[in-house]
DNA sequence: CTAGTTTTGTAACGATCGTTTTACTATATA
DNA sequence: TATATAGTAAAACGATCGTTACAAAACTAG
């Protein structure tokens, strides 16, 4: 063994983190990621390899601590629409509660999506991974909640012919129709993170939007 | 006068436009704008000034040629939901018949929203302006569709008390109501248009929940 | 044909990029 | 305490960035 590093990975990784979160991966230089740690470039080489070995390590701490913590509430399987409210109303407060200079606005990841995940298949993959994690939490709260509408009640126009309930009760165009819910929301949940940068209050609005429309989804079902 | 232009201004443009949409602006060097336009930096920067103005002439083709011709069948003034469908099917047809390796995956703007718009004002101005005449076209096809909702009908949990009617016809509820349907599907645009480059499919699936919801809407309509 | 003006090609600019090297320091182990 | 090992600091690396300077080439206008 020899000398023992002073620093504690962790924070250094968060720091690193919100820089990215804030300024994007290739916008974010050495210089500032040593200004943001304050550890120079060397014990960040030696420590994480290179730039794109920090940014993993960063993104992996930001579905870590920021993403999973969200998601959770989706998956406390809740009989009644609970869960979702709770995660569109959180994120909505966090959202409208940012200070205008914070860094932290938005969604690391839906900026990767836009940047990075273009030409980059490592990048692209992740992205790929929170998107379809994000569906599935969305997904198994919808059904937990008893909002896996059956077909034709919400909206006849969508009733699909010779549908066939299955063993697990749910019906071929019921999952059609929870399928367009789960991307409804999902889609509401992107867009506000999306758009977090350029227009808060329309980001706020449309997790507000994502509420209420769940609020109806439970008001018509047949409890 | 002296020696004349030897290009057209429009064709370097759309190289450009092209170069930026696929890459993004900051990965877009010169070298690149000089292969993909024909010309070399001196001639770019004579008729251009700089990257950046070059970018600038970009996003006002991208939006004169790209965007808003998307738009103009929403502001047909549709009395059904035709126009609304156009969009959304076009859009979907385009995303799903894009070549794989095609530029142009995705959309310029919603790439720009999280990158440049994160610190630049000029090019938040110019994706919120956008988002905005999204918006507005949206809602004016809605509402000449007939799909602005008296609220209460679709979604009851969401009526509000003491709602009156406006000289407009439309009531205070009614056009919580209708934004919250403009919101939806300015989000299902979006989102689709950021989880293009990442999940094509996906991309599609999204288009084709709007279209869904617009077809439920119009079906459940006191037409 | 000449003079004057504008476009274009080439090259170099200084700055900054991410990365590597080298030397030095600090510490755990023996 | 001696030695091996690992962390840190500083500087320099080559490459590439956007931009500019300069001069040759091309063309219009007189």
């Amino acid at each position: 063994m020899g000398r023992l590093q002073t620093f504690d990975n962790t924070v250094v990784v968060q720091a690193a983190r919100d820089l990215f979160w804030n300024k994007g991966y290739e916008a974010a230089s050495l210089a500032d990621l040593e200004a943001a740690t304050g550890l120079g470039r060397s014990s960040l080489y030696h420590a994480f390899g290179s730039k794109r070995g920090l940014f993993d390590a960063a993104v992996a701490d930001y579905l870590e601590t920021v993403i999973r913590p969200r998601l959770t509430v989706l998956r406390s399987g809740a009989t009644d629409a609970s869960a979702l409210l709770e995660y569109f109303d959180s994120l909505a407060r966090s959202t409208a509660n940012l200070a205008d200079d914070s860094l932290r606005s938005g969604c690391l990841l839906v900026n990767c999506a836009a940047g990075l995940a273009a030409h980059d298949d490592p990048a692209r993959a992740v992205v790929e991974s929170y998107r379809s994690e994000l569906t599935g939490a969305l997904r198994l709260a919808l059904a937990s909640a008893g909002l896996a509408p059956a077909a034709g009640t919400a909206g006849g126009a969508a009733a699909a012919k010779g549908d066939v309930a299955h063993r697990d009760g749910v019906s071929d165009a019921a999952k059609s129709s929870l399928d367009e819910r789960v991307r409804t929301l999902a889609s509401l949940s992107m867009s506000a993170m999306l758009v977090a940068r350029v227009n808060r209050n329309e980001a706020v609005a449309l997790l507000n939007t994502a509420s209420n429309q769940i609020r109806v989804w439970f008001a018509n079902s047949d409890r």
